[in-house]
DNA sequence: CCATGTCATGTAACCGATTACAGGAAGCCG
DNA sequence: CGGCTTCCTGTAATCGGTTACATGACATGG
């Protein structure tokens, strides 16, 4: 049994092709009885419109793409569950192109979604991802994610990883901390590269001198990268990491080497994933509303799919950079409160 | 400027425009100097097929969808990873729906998949979806993973949770472990179900008392029941968990109530989340291939995709249930090994 | 009573691909 | 050179929707 098409509704209601779309489309008007009796046929032949033919004559695929590059598992998922939620809610679907992790392979994923999706929402840690998705986007709008928007032309999003290292570092100054080392991310990662600026920056403004380890975002390198750190003679009594991951490993190699935190050295991460809080002590890092940027991205790209739809000139507009400002969340690794707390973690 | 069309590449390559989708999609032969001129024309128009229209005309979306619960953060991620690779591999997409917590939610996805995808992988914890989905799918080919799979027609993948768990007990027996608790997940849940089985079977074989207490496969539940737990008169020496989550959360309770794991009290978890191999005792617990379980539910909707469209009667043989044996992974939790491992936990 | 406007509905063109079938060029053989 | 393959290419029908425009019914006002 082939699936039904309109003209058999129409034909089961005894209306036309015409009556048929729209009442289903919510477009023009249709007398009730007409209305019912499209309805009831529908649901008889248990009716669902061919999205091809549809996208065909609108020339919309209702349809939006993500293109990731291999992420950390909690990130992932909550983003993900994020632009899902605002998808469902404006009527969309999401398709998603995952793992990555080199320009050409992103650039391959983006050619193949071409022709099959309204809008692209692009996750980009290269440097060289602006240019590549600009030259590939044709006529397509496109949502950049902590990319490096090089030319400022295309609407993206990103956090501010500057000013949210700057305030981590900040905090270490303000509790009396004064030797403070950056276990800092891949160099070609571009926000390994502010968050280590924003670090950078605030050790400037303090007079202090940079103490500097070099990580790969992941717990083993933060681990490695905190050992070497406890070995100089010139022993740091606070450690500011790139992230989560490293700073969890940066809380191991503390414990190993028989010092305490935060008593001996204070830690801050970056991300505040959900193991954050449920390692000892707690760790003190910058909290990313994750799941509301995924929401945040989508409604920005619908915007801009009806602008270009409306052919209308005020998209400038609408090509701003927006910043995620990441909030200070202290728990006990920074020292800044000494009352031990009990287990409360409490994830939904 | 308006995109290409076919007719645009063929008029360009002066050539017509079966000859141009020939190239494109690979049927039929070509003469050499044809191709070239066509897949020069492609390159500088930019031309990318309507997927809307190829999908009219072929009646293909080569497009899977997944409908997903509110899934934990790494579960997730794995699972779409590995489908994801194995979509790319066969050039199809991935188009997701998530956070589907309950059947009228899930059952509103799925209506809203059809007639957009060539078929839907199902998870769902829930007892009834196995109808539902049956009820709903009408001749949409459906895979469904992790579910009850009520009348064994659907074709369906899931994991041994119930001899899982019998390992998992039968493990801690052989250590010498006599009082075995068990902190089981929410009621409601399918797997949750499957675990306790397993661990009341492990218990029943060895002629012990079950020790039974709730959680809700969080880990403040697991952190709660072990408190219970570990208040009573008879006071267990293992403890199996769930799951990871509420086995770390049994982890923490048993540090607060200042006794030492594995030496007091024994825990084992369920799912190998990374976390596991990063908490201090390393986690023991059962390990599933998640993004290998994904690649395998992509491959065989595939396999179940080409059956409908061939219209071959065998399709019967797919329609069996593929179930993934977790393997026991020994860490120190559980006691087995009392040598403290050095921290490796590189994490790609 | 006729001209005119309003409103619901129907007819048919169109979106952009695929592909069955027809047709023409070239090669081969007797 | 005629007839027969063989091989490639082009024409046009088709998929299933949407929607501009035509049509017809009915009400209203002069």
């Amino acid at each position: 049994m082939k699936a039904a098409t309109i003209r058999d509704v129409a034909e089961r209601a005894g209306v036309s092709v015409a009556s048929v779309s729209r009442v289903l489309t919510g477009a023009g008007v249709v007398a009730e009885p007409t209305r019912s009796k499209v309805l009831e046929a529908v649901e008889a032949l248990s009716y669902v419109p061919h999205s091809g033919a549809r996208s065909l004559s609108t020339s919309r695929t209702d349809v939006i793409g993500v293109i990731l590059p291999d992420l950390f598992g909690e990130f992932f998922s909550e983003l993900i569950r994020g632009m899902d939620v605002a998808c469902r809610a404006q009527g969309r679907h999401l398709i998603v192109s995952s793992s990555h992790d080199d320009a050409a392979n992103a650039a391959a994923a983006i050619r193949s979604m071409r022709g099959r999706v309204d809008g692209l929402i692009v996750l980009s840690p290269h440097l060289d991802s602006g240019e590549l998705t600009s030259s590939l986007s044709g006529r397509l709008p496109v949502l950049l994610m902590n990319g490096g928007d090089l030319d400022g032309q295309q609407p993206s999003m990103a956090v501010d990883n500057t000013g949210g290292a700057r305030v981590a570092v900040e905090h270490l100054f303000s509790l009396g901390r004064r030797r403070i080392a950056h276990v800092g991310g891949p160099t070609g990662n571009l926000e390994a590269r502010q968050r280590k600026q924003g670090y950078l920056d605030a050790v400037a403004s303090a007079g202090a001198q940079p103490m500097l380890a070099q990580g790969e975002f992941t717990q083993a390198s933060g681990f490695a990268a905190a050992a070497r750190l406890l070995a100089s003679d010139q022993r740091p009594d606070a450690i500011f990491a790139g992230n989560d991951a490293m700073a969890v490993g940066v809380l191991l190699a503390i414990q190993e080497a028989g010092l305490r935190c935060p008593e001996d050295i204070a830690v801050v991460g970056f991300d505040d994933v959900p193991i954050a809080e449920l390692v000892r002590p707690g760790l003190t890092t910058l909290h990313i509303d994750i799941a509301g940027m995924g929401r945040r991205a989508v409604e920005r790209l619908l915007t801009e799919i009806d602008d270009a739809a409306a052919n209308s000139p005020q998209a400038a507009n609408d090509a701003a950079r927006e910043i995620i400002v990441p909030r200070l969340v202290v728990r006990q690794s920074c020292g800044a409160s000494t009352s031990t707390q009990g287990f409360s973690g409490e994830r939904p």
